[in-house]
Formats: structure tokens, C-alpha cells, sequence
DNA sequence: GGACATTGCTGAGGTTACCTCATCATGAGG
DNA sequence: CCTCATGATGAGGTAACCTCAGCAATGTCC
């Protein structure tokens, strides 16, 4: 029933703006997931580390409120990345209930890897683009963020 | 050690290209699951009523494909479906093994509905721009997507 | 200077949305 | 027919989240 149909062709694409949009999404997703591979980490550890070089050592909690989860999820993240011997803890000095999060010279490294080639990623993703196109789509997107 | 730093505004926002981007699609994101809402449904539910309604009955294997996710796991979404009484399954005419996953007349109402309330939240989203601005966002949207 | 609520982290255990592998029935080709 | 391939699903696993309860350290108020 109901089968003489085109076969599908490999994925959905209705032509709304707000498909291409997630179709574009997902295709920077999957490159950034390339990215990765050679550290073996996944997003969420390669956000925290992220986090780290940004900001420096940080309680536990500011680093959950960067990362928009629940404190307890990240003590699971940073005990990933301690494992690893990227990050590691320290007593904050004036709060003895408090850990601070920091990372360890290795995780400097890799930080600072990652940061490098995710940046060789968006100049690879976007590249496609002329100088021009990139200024509008930057601009626009801005607005839809800004609301 | 290093802490002698701007204090967090908010949110992480590096002014990247790539980084605005997710912080768009992050914004799309969260008014796309808050105007399912109202049905109690999932993203994942809600992509699986949208290839039924384009595609019509088909076999659990083609849906899978559609939704690129696993076979086995395609099982569970029509399981979460017709407990709803969303979907029904259906012997194939042509192939005893296979199960032919059908909308029921309530999935069809609720699915067209969604794709009401889902054209309306577009328009919504991409409403903060004017005709020329969304048409320039698509033709690069495109651009990227396609390579 | 207790008493008491609050805060910061984490153990225990749950949920969701996926996955793989094994199984079972059916189908298709020699 | 016999064998191999295929479609769905049971069993069981994993990753990345969550909440709730508990413990230690802190802050507060009389």
C-alpha cells in the first residue's frame, strides 16, 4: 500500500529554512566530532577543558553553571578528565567545602590543541564561504541570538 | 593560581563564527521543545510522525533510516508511539517479516498539528529578519550544507 | 558560643535515547 | 529442500544527563 514512491534518497530535506538550518548543524557536528577523534574525547569533556582555559581553576559548580548542567554531573566530567590527567582537583583555600578545578600541564596541551584545530575546523567549515558571505551570515546570525 | 579574571557574564560566548551558530541553534533548539509541549511529545516522537506523514505507511527498517537511527531503536519509538495510540503496526502485504508502521487517524490530527505549530514557530524565529536578510541566510545556509 | 539553616560536593539510583548481539520467523536462490 | 539473507525484536549495555539524600564546612543569629 501506498508504495510507489521515490526512494528516498538518503535524508529528509523539506526546504524550510529552519531544515537547511539543522541540516548545516549536523554536518558541523559530525566534522566536529572528526575533530576530535585524535584526543579520544568527546564534546562534553572538550567543553570543559574549554571552560578551563578560559576561565582557570574554577569550583566544581561555576564549571556546572558554564556548561549549563547539574553540579553532580560535573563531578562525573572532571572525574573523566582527572582519569585522563587532564584536570585535577585542589581544596579552594578559602572555602574548605569547596574543590577547585584546574588544569594539569598535560591539559594545557591538549587544551590548547584543540583549541588550534577546532579553530582550523571553522576556517575549513566556513571557508566555503567568501569574505562577504561570512560578514552576513555572521550578522545575521547575531540577530536571530540577540533576539 | 591565575584567577585574577573578569567574572563569568553568563554564558560562553567567544565571538566565533561557529560559536554563534550554536548559540542560535541552541536558542531554536529550546522554543522547538517547548512548542511540542503541548503534546507531550518528543523531538524524536515528533520526527517519526513527520516522516509518516510525508512518507505514509512504511516498513520499521525504512523509518529507522529516515530517523538514522538503528532498527532496534526505531522499535522503541513506534513503541512509544502507539502506546499513544499514534501510530499502529500492520502486517506487509508482500513480506510477512516485515511490519508496516501506519499513522492512526489521531496520529494524523496530532502530526498535522505539529507541523502547524512548527511552521508558525519558524516564522516566528526567523520572523526577526526581514525578507531580504532571510532569503541571503538561506542561499548561504544552502551553500554550507551542500559543500 | 551553641543551635540551625545553608552551601558544596558526591554516593546511590533513575531516565532517556541510543547502541550491539542473539534469536526467530520468513523469504529467496541454487 | 537446504542454506543463507533479511526484518523485527528480546536481552542487555552505555553515555550523559538527572534528582535526592547525606556529609562536612560555613554563615548567622541570638
Amino acid at each position: 500500500m501506498c508504495c510507489y514512491r521515490i526512494p528516498v534518497t538518503g535524508s529528509d530535506d523539506e526546504e524550510s529554512l529552519a531544515e537547511t538550518f539543522w541540516a548545516v548543524a549536523r554536518r558541523l557536528r559530525h566534522q566536529s566530532k572528526r575533530t576530535l577523534e585524535p584526543w579520544e574525547i568527546n564534546p562534553g569533556h572538550a567543553r570543559a577543558l574549554a571552560v578551563l582555559m578560559r576561565h582557570g581553576a574554577v569550583r566544581l559548580s561555576v564549571l556546572a553553571e558554564h556548561l549549563r548542567i547539574a553540579p553532580r554531573s560535573a563531578t562525573e566530567v572532571v572525574d573523566g578528565l582527572a582519569e585522563r590527567g587532564l584536570v585535577e582537583r585542589q581544596p579552594d583555600p578559602v572555602d574548605r567545602r569547596a574543590t577547585l578545578v584546574a588544569l594539569t600541564g598535560e591539559g594545557e596541551r591538549v587544551g590548547e590543541a584543540i583549541r588550534v584545530a577546532r579553530a582550523a575546523e571553522a576556517e575549513r567549515f566556513f571557508g566555503a564561504l567568501d569574505p562577504a558571505d561570512r560578514a552576513e551570515l555572521t550578522r545575521i546570525l547575531r540577530r536571530l541570538r540577540d533576539d
